[in-house]
RNA sequence: CGCGGGAUGGAGCAGCCCGGUAGCUCGUCAGGCUCAUAACCUGAAGGUCGUCAGUUCAAAUCUGGCUCCCGCAA
């Protein structure tokens, strides 16, 4: 098929690679225009642009969808469809409309829950058991479409946004290439009851509240594991924690239940297990402890 | 030129300000001890201190360039 790619992020290269690969014709790749990002404030190209534009394809990064001009280019295209990852703009009726099949989504959630912007991470961080990703039909709502095809994936207590992360783009790009396949694609609408919104993550969030119960916690570190990574500090020094499990302990929620990061929550406690002070590589627990020991009774602050 | 930290045996760090025999915790190898152990004891191997140049009798340490890694902020 002639296809139309929108996307963003890494998530969305795994599905453009998959298309590329299942010998579909990308006349065009959408993404947003780079920005200022990263140490330097350098601009840079988004993942997908980069992806794209490596591969010869055409990329174009507008600001946004809502003038004539932009839909009469998009238009003219004269696309079979449009496959739409995580691409950050809302598409007006006009770009819905202009392919031939219509334009189709993966998104990150077991939908109605988790519409919006940061599905993986809301999933873990509220303890969700399972997640999964849904191919839809796209309607003008956000993420409102029908749905197509759907996968379910456990979340288990080692689970992090980043795990969860790869193994659902994995697993989007290949129902996406499957959903595209079918002679006729079938759409059920979405169930009316479940409805939640997964809201971009603040950086205010990722301090860790150790008052709020080991489980929560430990939901907390993973679904913001390794970005933007959940941090507390200790004698002024910031740590992120990447990977930690619960344990049966109790004391002063914040403080160090022994020497080998065991800390105290509201309820139970956790065991930090892979860390990062600011400047640092991450590391395992023991490799921590040789160069920054924190001793039984230290205080998170 | 957004702000800042870092590169030292296999791992994590100290030493650098006040130049002069490279240190700690751990790992590895060999031996010992123990009913036993990620236990303990003894011994050993392993580093041109990121890179290039400069200053100096002498540079991990001082000066300048370069490469790479990371935190903040976006």
């Amino acid at each position: 098929m002639r296809l139309v790619f929108m996307g963003t992020p890494d998530f969305a290269v795994a599905t453009l690679k998959a298309l590329i690969g299942a010998g579909h014709e990308i006349a065009c790749v959408y993404s947003q225009p780079p920005r200022p990002a990263g140490r330097g404030m350098a601009e840079r190209p988004s993942p997908v642009h980069a992806f794209a534009a490596s591969k010869g394809i055409e990329v174009r990064t507008p600001t946004s969808l809502k003038s004539p001009e932009e839909q009469a280019r998009f238009a003219a295209l004269n696309a079979d469809a449009a496959v739409v990852v995580a691409y950050g703009l809302l598409l007006p009726k006009p770009v819905l409309d202009a392919p031939r099949l219509g334009c189709f989504n993966v998104h990150a959630s077991l939908l109605p829950r988790w519409r919006g912007a940061a599905p993986i991470q809301r999933a873990i961080m509220s303890g969700d058991a399972e997640s999964g990703v849904t191919i839809m039909r796209m309607e003008e709502g956000l993420d409102t479409g029908p749905m197509c095809k759907v996968s379910r994936l456990a979340i288990t207590p080692t689970t992090t946004a980043q795990s969860l992360h790869d193994e659902l783009a994995a697993l989007g790009a290949r129902l996406m290439i499957e959903v595209l396949m079918q002679d006729e694609i079938a759409a059920m609408p979405q169930p009316a009851e479940g409805v939640t919104y997964a809201k971009k993550i603040d950086k205010a969030e990722a301090r860790i509240d150790f008052s709020k119960s080991a489980d929560e916690v430990r939901d907390h570190i993973h679904g913001l594991s390794p970005f933007p990574g959940a941090w507390f500090s200790v004698s002024g020094t910031r740590i992120k924690v990447l990977l930690c499990e619960v344990v049966q302990c109790q004391g002063k929620p914040g403080s160090f239940l022994d020497d080998a990061l065991t800390v105290a929550c509201g309820s139970g406690a956790i065991k930090l297990l892979k860390l990062q002070r600011e400047g640092k590589g991450a590391m395992e627990a023991t490799d921590f402890l040789r160069g920054f020991p924190i001793a039984r009774g230290t205080g998170t602050g």
